[in-house]
DNA sequence: TGTACATCAGTGAACGCGCGTTCACTGATGTAC
DNA sequence: TGTACATCAGTGAACGCGCGTTCACTGATGTAC
């Protein structure tokens, strides 16, 4: 096969190089198309030459998922940071980084919730809406009582958004529906301008 | 086989044989349990005898969500009418019929909107919500300035809801969750009493 | 420094399985004469 | 009314395929002495 092998101690690197193979059939072709062996013909290695790394099919997808959660938090966080000060720009900023990145990888962002039991990695999204929504608050600049609820009324929102945009690409919907959703859900007034799109992962 | 023959002329019955083994299948195994040949022997039937109904696997499972939405609209129809005359009262009947209907089939409606192309399908739903919302604006109850892209909001909010809960069945969110995506998407005030549930289909 | 050896990274062939689909068929039943 | 026949509903066996996984292996490389 066309692989190089690793030097000895270094084959850890193959469980990179697979993930990165799986993430990349994910994209482009779905959750279907992530098989052991396409993984194995992508990565450019025999298909035993997986289970050193991974103990079966499925959790190579797992893994795939738990990597996109890390990778989309730090989206999230990235874009919080560029947003500057003014609070209220820093939850729009959070909220068009979470659609940039659902647009940028349909297929990853339909798996990400498609596989059970991933409850707990969307915690940290979670929980960055709601200090972000608290800011908001503090500040004056929302109107919202309950920052936690309102965040999970937020994201949930946002994830409708997302997904429905993630299986379907024709937009029935006008472009006033992002800020029409944020400014409900989130309570906000003075809506800033559109945040300048982060750098995806 | 342990099925019975059809009479002559009656073949077309095995079709909806079919589409309900096919639909048993997917509300209890997901997408991935709708082979063509489990099919088959959930209807008790040989698996070439689905040719001449379907002409392949995919189409089965097209045909179960093209039923699936129908059935749901139906569902949100129903529970429109039995909610009453009044306008609030009749929003929030349809957003709990909604709900309940992706709780009670939750891997059926996952599939309504994983398979693509079926943009067409939905429309009728979404009508039905700005028809709804449109009665409440009229009728003072909802401040509504553009009913149409409300009902976008709306339905992308409880789709939101909708989804995740088909996919994980913690409760996180505090029971406040539905009121709060209505009231503040359809910019509702004085929300009735939850209604009480129409019976599913 | 040289060498034997354990370890490590990765391979090739094979397994059994369920899948979608095709094919030639069987037997019942309605219909034309 | 009887009978030949076309049609229809459905079957059984077979095909080639890609899959996940197991197995015994190969050859390079670091390490102990």
């Amino acid at each position: 096969m066309g692989h190089l092998r690793n030097r000895r101690g270094e084959g850890v690197r193959l469980r990179a190089d697979v993930l990165a193979a799986a993430t990349g059939l994910l994209d482009q072709g779905g959750e279907r198309a992530v098989t052991l062996r396409a993984v194995a013909r992508e990565a450019g290695i025999a298909a035993p030459s997986i289970y050193p790394h991974f103990p079966c099919q499925q959790a190579i997808l797992r893994a795939v998922v738990h990597a996109a959660f890390a990778e989309l938090t730090d989206h999230l966080e990235a874009a919080v940071i560029a947003a500057g000060e003014d609070t209220a720009q820093r939850l729009y900023a959070a909220c068009h980084a979470y659609l940039d990145f659902a647009a940028a990888h349909p297929q990853r962002y339909r798996t990400m919730f498609s596989l059970a039991g991933q409850r707990d990695l969307d915690v940290p999204i979670l929980q960055l809406f709601a200090d972000v929504l608290t800011d908001c608050a503090a500040a004056g600049r929302s109107a919202s009582t309950d920052p936690a609820t309102d965040a999970v009324a937020l994201w949930l929102g946002l994830h409708g958004l997302a997904h429905q945009r993630s299986v379907i690409h024709t937009f029935f919907w006008s472009a006033e529906i992002v800020p029409r959703l944020v400014t409900a859900l989130a309570l906000v007034n003075q809506l800033p301008a559109r945040p300048s799109p982060q750098p995806l992962p």
